[in-house]
RNA sequence: GGGCGGGUGGUGGAACGGUAGACACGCGGGUCUUAGAAGCCCGUGCCGAAAGGUGUGAGGGUUCGAUUCCCUCCCCGCCCA
């Protein structure tokens, strides 16, 4: 054994063992794990955060193993995307190749980690064979009728030119350039997973084992909400109104009704004269909106249709107005507006003088004059002046509207969810072609044609990067007129591509499934590999996930589900989410603070099993960290210390002899070894990892004062425990642990040795500790044997020279004994 | 404004309602060394010479006993308006 612990020699050579005897890769039998981390969008170079995110991962699985289960653990690159198209347009290299570049950095540098990846289930969205799927998908959900086209309000960001969606919209900024986002109008490809609102809502109550953080962030986000559909006939129209509201027990003081200035029925409401009105107005919100930032809460204008609406209980007439506060594309583009019980209402109301009528008085009794209003009473009450409903609850009042009004046919009892539909064109190159063509002869309304499924992948065209990639004007295929002209699949003319591509989502929505299967040709995934392996075991990636990806994550599965391709509802049963790791200043890291610490240079300084052990060690999986270089200096100095222990007793490590019957210091040091893995088992099955790596620290520290003995009996049990210190460092520290296995005789991996089982009689404790307090007050400890009957443990505890004292002339009220650990005295 | 997290030594962090501060960093002292680095040993919440007291953001409550459970408030982070 090498005298000194060289982190550089160790860990390349095991790097090299492990992947030649393929260890890391599924066996096909046996109790499964699937274990898996988000995976990475491959830029230039990996930074802490993925090094604890795969750790995370790394750690489980390498236990598993250990332990016998069948683990998958692999990895791949989300290579499509934003940046490496933005970073074209500047330099002009492919996308593609800069890709093949990071990927292959960000590979190397992974293994240089010792993560342990099955790489021969490697994938990257970017390439024709995994984005085909994508497009087959696409085919599916179009016939399942899950796709469609819409011309709807998006958020354009002018600095990606490009849509993206509400999700990836922060603070009105674009959350990939920063740039504001702007209001656009323009046809777009969705995805209608609102269709799947309840199932998605319904699904987090299964889904026990996520944060509970996660869960309530998506149910927010799917934002069910209870009430009432209430329809509104137009007077002396055909035409009806529909709005939904969650207050139907204010419905009798509605004074006015609020449209969307490009509500469909719009031109039966406007006559001649407010039609002209109405689209100057509406012309005029368009401009301001397309210049406004989005989430800048805009001014609340109106302009009145000249169009009556009449209230469907009383068939009172109220005005209809036109607002920019009403959208045509969400709920059902109209309002109903209660002035006096609602903020908004109350002051589109003040601010164009319409009227205001109280309906809803506070529980007290006590009356609400509407002109003395400075605000909506926008709490829950006592109707009144609302016919027969007057003197109800607002609870009761608004179950009985919503079946009043179902009763005559105008309405009644409905549901809505806040969730949108999913666009998903994206105006940029380096994405999936979405497979469509139009065709001028059978397609005159442009709905576009479907590609048939033997036509698959429509692959991205090579192209002249200086050309196409230039950042401005028409999407960049357009661009390419050998890809977008085509011939039409139906009548062989001539026809047009899609020039939009997919939101890189859509590749992040199903690659964990794809992984399964990774070069099946058939189908995106084998159902009955599916069967086996889903859901996941264990997902691994930040919180910032947890309403965009992860919600169309468990969409996809769900539609998945549908075509029988994975027999799960949910994809994942346990999600973990990781914390930041912080600059040294405790500031994100970040080039701009210039705090940036980087694996490559850690690994060569201290290995990979320093950085390894610092990086799980700083905190509990979930926590922010900062990153310390004394800390992992330390994690340094600690694993030194465990090679000099190893060391100093390897020489007689080989000695055969029985473990079984030792006393004294053998005995002692065969406990205490055996107490560590109880508690380091522990520990790792709940991702206390460290915690787990104390433990181990503390036998350390226990066993370094040993000098080598020469008690045959200590000697084995020295190399017992220094065995065990390898193995519960093994999922931590692997290069390491495997070195010093080998150096202490074995043969095999540890891995392949498996986790051993503590023994029960040497973990146990034999003498405990009683904490004895006075009124609940610590006065003294007492030492005594485990099986010490409660009425011993007590009067020894009295007996004890401090608690004596405090005894002393008082009456002892009542004794509390926990066994184990405390007895309490309550004196008077 | 609403929802969800979180506030524990100089620092990162431990603690089934049961001895608060495990483990580590830092710091102080010692030892080894020509010297330094690295080791190794001892100490280290705060006040106090000690006895002892005190202490988990603030205040209250439940309990024999609260970092842990409940209420009010303050501060920080994230998400949503």
């Amino acid at each position: 054994m090498q005298e000194r612990y060289e982190p550089k020699s160790i860990e390349p050579k095991w790097q090299q063992r492990w992947e030649e005897q393929g260890l890391f890769k599924l066996q096909g039998r046996g109790e499964k794990r699937y274990i898996l981390e988000m995976f990475p969008y491959p830029s230039g170079k990996m930074h802490m955060g993925h090094v604890r995110n795969y750790l995370i991962g790394d750690v489980l699985a390498r236990y598993y193993r250990a332990r016998g289960f069948d683990v998958l653990h692999p990895m791949g690159w989300d290579a499509l995307g934003l940046p490496a198209e933005n970073a074209a347009i500047q330099d002009g290299r492919h996308p593609a190749e800069r890709t093949r570049e990071n990927v292959a950095h960000f590979r190397a540098e992974m293994k240089s980690v010792g993560y342990s990846y099955e790489w021969e289930r490697e994938l990257a969205t970017s390439d024709p064979e995994y984005y085909r799927w994508n497009q087959w998908f696409f085919l599916k959900m179009r016939e399942m009728g899950l796709v469609y086209r819409r011309w709807s309000r998006v958020n354009w960001c002018p600095g990606c030119a490009t849509v993206i969606a509400n999700e990836q919209v922060k603070d009105g900024l674009c959350e990939r350039s920063g740039d504001p986002v702007v209001v656009r109008k323009m046809p777009q490809w969705a995805f209608r997973i609102s269709r799947y609102s309840e199932r998605l809502l319904q699904g987090l109550d299964t889904l026990t084992e996520w944060p509970e953080r996660v869960t309530s962030m998506q149910r927010n986000w799917i934002g069910k909400s209870e009430g009432a559909e209430i329809v509104f006939k137009v007077d002396g129209s055909d035409a009806e109104l529909k709005v939904f509201t969650t207050r139907a027990d204010t419905l009798f003081g509605v004074t006015y009704v609020v449209v969307a200035p490009d509500h469909p029925l719009m031109p039966k409401l406007v006559d001649a004269e407010t039609d002209e009105k109405v689209k100057a107005f509406a012309a005029d919100q368009e401009r301001k909106a397309a210049q406004q930032k989005k989430d800048e809460e805009p001014e609340k204008e109106g302009v009145f249709t000249g169009a009556y609406a009449l209230h469907p209980l009383t068939g009172q007439k109220v005005p209809v107005w036109a607002a920019n506060f009403v959208v045509s594309d969400y709920g059902t583009g109209a309002v109903m507006s209660v002035p006096a019980h609602d903020q908004r209402d109350f002051e589109f109301a003040r601010k164009y003088g319409l009227p205001i009528k109280t309906v809803i008085g506070p529980k007290d009794g006590s009356p609400l004059e509407a002109e003395e209003l400075t605000a909506a009473f926008g709490d829950d009450g006592v109707m009144h002046d609302s016919a027969d409903f007057s003197g109800l609850d607002s609870e009761e009042g608004r179950k009985k509207v919503a079946e009043a009004l179902k009763a005559k046919g105008l309405g009644g009892p409905a549901v809505t969810y806040r969730q949108r539909d999913w666009g998903f064109s994206r105006q940029r190159y380096w994405g999936t072609p979405i497979p469509v063509v139009y065709c001028e002869k059978c397609d005159p309304d442009h709905e576009g044609i479907s590609v048939p499924y033997d036509q698959l992948p429509i692959e991205l065209p090579v192209i002249d990067v200086a050309k196409v990639l230039t950042g401005r004007g028409e999407p960049p295929l357009a661009k390419v007129p050998e890809f977008v002209n085509t011939t039409c699949p139906k009548c062989g003319g001539p026809a047009r591509r899609e020039v939009e591509t997919m939101d890189t989502f859509v590749d992040s929505t199903w690659y964990y499934a794809r992984y399964l299967s990774p070069h099946n040709e058939q189908l995106p995934v084998d159902p009955e590999v599916a069967k086996r392996m889903l859901p996941v075991d264990i997902y691994v990636g930040g919180p910032e996930h947890a309403v965009m990806h992860l919600l169309y994550f468990r969409f996809w599965t769900m539609v998945m589900k549908e075509l029988g391709l994975v027999p799960v509802d949910e994809p994942v049963k346990r999600l973990v989410t990781q914390g930041i790791v912080n600059g040294p200043d405790g500031r994100k890291m970040s080039k701009r603070w210039g705090n940036v610490v980087s694996p490559r240079d850690i690994v060569g300084k201290y290995g990979a099993d320093a950085a390894r052990a610092f990086v799980l060690f700083a905190g509990p999986p979930e926590k922010d960290i900062d990153w310390s270089d004394e800390q992992v200096e330390g994690a340094s100095r600690f694993l030194a210390r465990v090679w000099r222990l190893a060391y100093s007793h390897h020489e007689t490590a080989n000695e055969k002899r029985a473990l079984g019957g030792e006393t004294g210091q053998a005995l002692a040091i065969r406990k205490a070894a055996h107490k560590a893995l109880k508690r380091v088992t522990e520990d790792i099955e709940r991702l206390g990892f460290n915690t787990a790596i104390a433990r181990v620290m503390e036998l350390v520290n226990f066993l370094t004062p040993f000098p080598p003995s020469a008690d045959p009996a200590e000697r084995a049990a020295m190399a017992e425990a220094v065995r065990l210190v390898a193995v519960m460092l093994s999922p931590v520290a692997p290069h390491l642990a495997d070195q010093i296995s080998e150096d202490y005789g074995a043969t095999a991996t540890l891995q392949e040795q498996g986790w051993p089982a503590f023994d029960p009689a040497l973990a146990a404790e034999d003498a405990v500790t009683y904490a004895v307090q006075v009124n609940g007050k610590l006065r003294g400890q007492v030492q005594v044997p485990v099986d010490m009957p409660e009425e011993e443990v007590k009067a020894l505890a009295a007996k004890d020279e401090k608690v004596s004292a405090h005894l002393e002339g008082k009456t002892v009220r009542k004794v509390v004994f926990v066994p184990k650990r405390l007895v309490n005295f309550v004196v008077s």
